[in-house]
DNA sequence: AGAGTTATTTTACGACGTGTACTAAGCAGG
DNA sequence: CCTGCTTAGTACACGTCGTAAAATAACTCT
């Protein structure tokens, strides 16, 4: 019912908020910029961008930054954001570590620590240690209070419920129904925002990678497993119970081989770090080493049998990728995580023309599919990004309640 | 640049229309209301209830509709949508037909007229003649006139790109790249709304079929082929370009059956009624006949070789549904099209568990799989609803300049 | 120093939604 | 018939908002 009703603007004061996150965003995004120049970025008045850019200098949220020069006329005061008003916190969750990372809102990293995680050992209690003890650690290394920090990002593995209790079900890791969320909450007042690794570095590629400018986006997180970011608007989407993405499990093979998962013709039983590599020893049997440089020696392997099972994967990959476009019609598909980078260095132009292969000629030709640009850090960053995302939404609220 | 940026609401001016959209739609979807009814479902205050409700009253959009009896008190005057301050005409593109359909905001029908099109004829000038000679005729029928008709809405299979040009590629129809927009501008001045066929219908299922409630959806088209409708935040999603939704020519099978797109292992290779006839005539040799009765037999056919073309389709169709699933986590899918719902009356149960075998199961939990509501005339209702919902936006412009 | 130019801010104004007080319109019971 | 009582809807004063126009600020150029 309330569905196509939509849009619940309601009072005068909404439109204030929503002018001010505006102007907060073209800062954030478009870098310093004068009140002239916004006006004509944010299609508001110049009255309007005086008076709310006021608020925001009040409130210490943005600052001035120099002036510039004219020719024949008052100099425009430059603005932005103020990086110090406010500090993210992001946690990667990872396969081998937990990673927790400082950010003034300046997107700098002031502070980052590591915890190795024994593979195959992922007790929940222990990592909710390691992001706790991260979170204070890097905190202290740089000095900022805590009452000046705008959340705490976590990205982890597997499907995540919105809500309070970030309810976390991540079979690989033995995770089922682990409220991630309430177990942080007993640790920290920080306000907290977990979600699923794939989503957290899909905003990072989006806001400072391959994905800027698009409203519409694909970001595929291909390492050991196969996940995925989809963007609609601009922003994440997350489906009706948050799991939207799990692309890896999608069906190319209807009765092929035989998923982590349960399934037969998943994606990522083709397409995934561990797969790949499973598919090959099938081929050239040896023994079971650490998985990343198994993987750099198979794409440098020149062997027939190396070429056969990368082709496989170039090919199946691109079915999915054909997939996406056809269904999804985005303007731009990214290709990220580490075997994702790490074949697309080598395979890109392959790559492209699977997706071509199989998908309809006028979506993939709107589609740019491009490799990630950040590194291995997209995901804490992308973790702290869901941070600065609440706090651009409403920087009054954001510092109140601590 | 521009796409995190995201709302961009301006004046003061916009809240009104926003809040005079809220309620329209409140009036239009939740049937007659009170204002005091109104100011619960919208979360108005009774003043601004009382006072946009006045406008729409003056503006003739709305009109009062009887009191309620209280017990007590002052009775509830209702209010509902005026059917005779619009209209809207619908229209459906089909493999065998042109169907015209003329509604009124009360979404009844005033009038249809059809017109034959012989298969594998699908002159694009013809088809323009019949919309709008079909246009006048129900209008001359119905007794309306023109200026009081809020728009025409097509649908139309194949690949829409969203302008004023409306430019279709529907490969099947050898329709590559035609400007039905600019077509049928010549021939008239009513607003035009031209979509995908099964975008149409999913609108027309969101609304008033299966689909209603849900604001995450998948509508599947399955007829001689397949198509989908996706809705996200209860809309329609178009992507990048409008082509969003080609389910049917996802990757289920890499490799396997040649499709009429030309790839191989298509959805509708499997799913799609022009296929699985074509599959079961490989099985048992026939003549061709009319494609809606050879499915209806196949589905009456009790033989072994029937009963096997039938259970593949329902795995292949489980496997596409299972990626939906996945990639989206709707709320709701709702199985549509003439050949949907031949199958899914008889199969809906071995349906659902075949998409089950092929997703997870959090978010397969989450979601319902459930038959279309709406019969044949779906395609041109939607059609009509891509008007209302234009005119539900902006209601205030809406008749203006005609 | 004065004219010219461009960037902000101030001012006056009209539009909006809200809360409060008020009016309308019924019922129950004497 | 009249007196409370209840509920629905409206009028009005108020504070907030964004805007256009006017004013001011802060430069450059000559």
């Amino acid at each position: 019912m309330l569905a196509m009703m939509q849009a619940r603007r309601r009072t005068v004061r909404d439109l204030r908020r929503g002018n001010r996150e505006t102007l907060l965003r073209a800062l954030f995004f478009g870098g310093p910029a004068s009140r002239h120049e916004l006006t004509a970025q944010t299609g508001l008045s110049a009255a309007t961008v005086s008076n709310v850019t006021a608020d925001l200098l009040a409130d210490g949220v943005i600052a001035e930054a120099g002036q510039v020069e004219s020719d024949g006329g008052r100099p425009r005061v430059l603005l932005r954001v103020n990086p110090d008003y406010g500090y993210a916190i992001g946690v990667d969750v990872g396969e081998t570590h937990v990673r927790v990372e400082l950010l003034d809102l300046g997107m700098n990293e002031l502070a980052r620590t590591d915890y190795a995680l024994r593979p195959a050992r992922h007790d929940v209690e222990l990592v909710v240690r390691h992001i706790l003890a991260g979170a204070d650690l890097v905190l202290s290394e740089a000095g900022v209070p805590r009452e000046r920090v705008l959340g705490l990002g976590v990205g982890v593995p597997g499907l995540v419920e919105p809500g309070p209790e970030a309810v976390i079900h991540a079979p690989t890791y033995g995770w089922q129904g682990v409220a991630l969320g309430t177990l942080l909450r007993a640790g920290t007042e920080l306000p907290l925002f977990v979600d699923n690794g794939a989503k957290t570095m899909g905003q990072a590629e989006l806001w400072f990678g391959a994905g800027r400018g698009a409203s519409t986006a694909a970001v595929a997180l291909v390492g050991s497993g196969v996940g995925l970011c989809l963007v609609t608007d601009g922003g994440i989407y997350r489906g009706a119970s948050g799991s939207a993405g799990e692309w890896g499990h999608m069906t190319v093979a209807a009765g092929g081989r035989t998923c982590r998962c349960g399934n037969r013709g998943c994606l990522e039983a083709y397409a995934g770090a561990e797969a790949v590599l499973d598919r090959y020893r099938e081929l050239v049997p040896g023994e079971e080493g650490e998985e990343e440089p198994a993987f750099a020696a198979l794409l440098a392997d020149r062997s027939p049998e190396a070429g056969r099972v990368l082709a496989e994967t170039v090919h199946y990959l691109g079915a999915g990728l054909g997939t996406l476009i056809n269904l999804l019609n985005p303007e731009r598909i990214v290709l990220g995580g580490w075997a994702g980078l790490l074949l697309g260095r080598r395979f890109l132009p392959e790559i492209r023309e699977a997706a071509r292969a199989h998908s309809l000629a006028l979506p993939y030709e709107r589609t740019g599919i491009e490799l990630g640009l950040l590194g291995p850090d997209a995901v804490a960053r992308g973790a702290a990004t869901l941070v600065v995302d609440g706090f651009l939404l409403d920087s009054q609220r954001a510092l109140q309640g601590v």
